[in-house]
RNA sequence: UCCCCGGUAGCUCAAUCGGCAGAGCGGGUGGCUGUUAACCACUAGGUUCGCGGUUCAAGUCCGUGCCGGGGAGCCA
């Protein structure tokens, strides 16, 4: 008999998943095992949804020696009979012919307990937490965002591109960079810089991916519309709810686009993903909304309301001198926004999303376009409640002098880049991308102040243990 | 990396002014009930994060290290 998850069984109207004399069978883990005299009933979950299916156990003696085994925690198989529950509480049950134990959980020592776990508790034991309610529906809610993040980009049709994950560019100097080799530390440090270059397997320093972004754009000079959705790594010693060392980006990149074209792009795949949560996850996200944060489903729908709010960086400062509030970081013109600065544009001054854009060129990378006015750079952030920069992106620079000139002012050498520069030599166009950190959006969409529960397994300053 | 807060039973926490180490949950045992994070009774369970110091006496005070959390910076 094949198995039938629990997501189907509880979804079923008529009963019909059973076969045609009610007969299933089931696989999964206990949740809870309640004794009664004569029999007892087992709550299994199998992670396919948020629901258990109750099963109901007679203390006959082909179950009892299984049954007694099965505490919080076992695997088992469960032969049985779908029936429509009497009690209240739930539609069905299963009434158990057969019991297999696949995997005993040892009660006194097994860590997760039939109550609510602390998160900073859960992360010790990040290899059992998925087991948990809260975090089989994040694992859930991350799974459907991935699917949702390729629908909308393939349904607009851009294309699925892979960036390399190891690279030889410290692409836009932005942060600090995982180095990678294959040398023996000890052995490494013996040899001369040269020799120890020539030594490496790439005949020179590698490093993990901090953006696809470079790559991207060659692709998106090419194809036209690419999308890249993979992980990327930064090893900044930042001890924070929202950075991680490894985290998964989407940064799209679109030929032929200016900054007014990406901040569209970038709002309607924001709405799409909000969307999707809200119509695909909402068991998941229920449970978000009464456990993780009462205001997650208003804060949800708000953001599908109305436009996201779009102004120049000037505005933006024009703003926050004009509030009246005393900031920590006073704001004057061509000052870069602090957290504090941005949580009061969009949590109380604006009460929506809000896209800043049109940024003093001093604060930003070097390949973002130079405006007419030759002090701002065509860049953008998006801000959203409780997280801040969700997104960012700008129109890139796509004149070879321009960007050559930028190069040069902050100090970068140009070899390194000659085959970027290529593509601004070789039929050169108007392009824009951005950027989106996944695990934010899941802490927008779940609720989740911490990055570290929306990840598997994070990676954060000494924290590598799983 | 900087600032602030914390570390006591498996988990979540309490312990007054420096004076005998406590509770709830979880575990074990027994009971009871078509039960719903079941319920009732009994019971076991401690290097109070490590190291050093002050004191007749330290979970409590001082120094230091480690770990965790919040805020900041960096950014997605």
């Amino acid at each position: 008999m094949q198995r039938i998850r629990v997501k189907d069984i509880l979804s079923s109207d008529d009963g019909r998943v059973a076969g045609p004399d009610g007969a299933l069978l089931l696989k999964g883990w206990v949740r809870t095992r309640r004794d009664a005299k004569g029999f007892s009933f087992l709550e299994v979950n199998d992670g396919s949804c948020l629901g258990n299916v109750q099963v109901l156990v007679d203390h006959s003696p082909q179950l009892l020696p299984h049954l007694e085994r099965l505490n919080t925690g076992a695997a088992c198989a469960v032969e049985g009979q779908l029936v429509a529950s009497p009690a209240a509480g739930q539609k069905w049950e299963v009434r158990a012919s057969a019991l297999t134990v696949y995997g005993e959980a040892d009660a006194e020592t097994y860590p997760l307990q039939k109550k609510r776990h602390s998160d900073e508790f859960l992360r010790t034991i990040a290899h059992l937490r998925p087991r948990t309610n809260k975090y089989g529906a994040m694992l859930r809610v991350r799974s459907e965002m991935a699917l949702a993040v390729h629908s909308f980009f393939q349904s607009r049709g851009f294309a699925h591109i892979h960036a390399p994950i190891l690279t030889g560019s410290d692409c836009e100097g932005a942060g600090e960079m995982f180095r990678v080799s294959n040398l023996e530390p000890e052995k490494a440090a013996q040899l001369s810089p040269a020799d120890r270059e020539a030594a490496e397997f790439f005949g020179r320093p590698a490093n993990l991916t901090v953006s696809g972004q470079l790559e991207a754009e060659m692709l998106a000079l090419a194809l036209g519309d690419v999308y890249t959705f993979g992980p990327t790594f930064r090893a900044e010693n930042s001890n924070t709810p929202k950075h991680a060392a490894e985290f998964w980006m989407v940064e799209p990149e679109m030929a032929f686009a200016d900054l007014a074209e990406d901040m569209d792009l970038a709002e309607a795949l924001v709405c799409s993903l909000v969307r999707h949560a809200l119509t695909h996850c909402a068991e998941d996200l229920a449970l978000f909304g009464n456990f993780v944060d009462k205001t997650l489903l208003s804060t949800l729908n708000g953001i599908l309301d109305q436009p996201f709010l779009r102004l120049p960086h000037a505005e933006a400062i024009r703003v926050l001198q004009a509030s009246g509030r005393s900031f920590e970081f006073p704001v004057h013109a061509g000052s870069d926004l602090q957290t504090e600065h941005e949580r009061f544009l969009c949590e109380e001054h604006f009460k929506r999303p809000v896209i800043v854009y049109d940024y003093p060129k001093e604060i930003k990378a070097f390949y973002m376009r130079l405006n007419d006015d030759q002090a701002t750079v065509a860049a953008m952030d998006l801000l959203v409640p409780r997280i801040g920069e969700l997104v960012g992106g700008s129109q890139r620079e796509e004149r070879l002098d321009v960007l050559q000139a930028r190069m040069a002012e902050v100090g970068l050498p140009s070899e390194p880049y000659w085959w970027y520069l290529d593509s601004r030599r070789y039929g050169s166009a108007p392009h824009a991308g951005f950027g989106l950190g996944f695990e934010r959006l899941l802490m927008l969409v779940t609720g989740i102040a911490n990055i570290r529960d929306v990840i598997p397994f994070p990676r954060t300053p000494r924290n590598l243990e799983f």
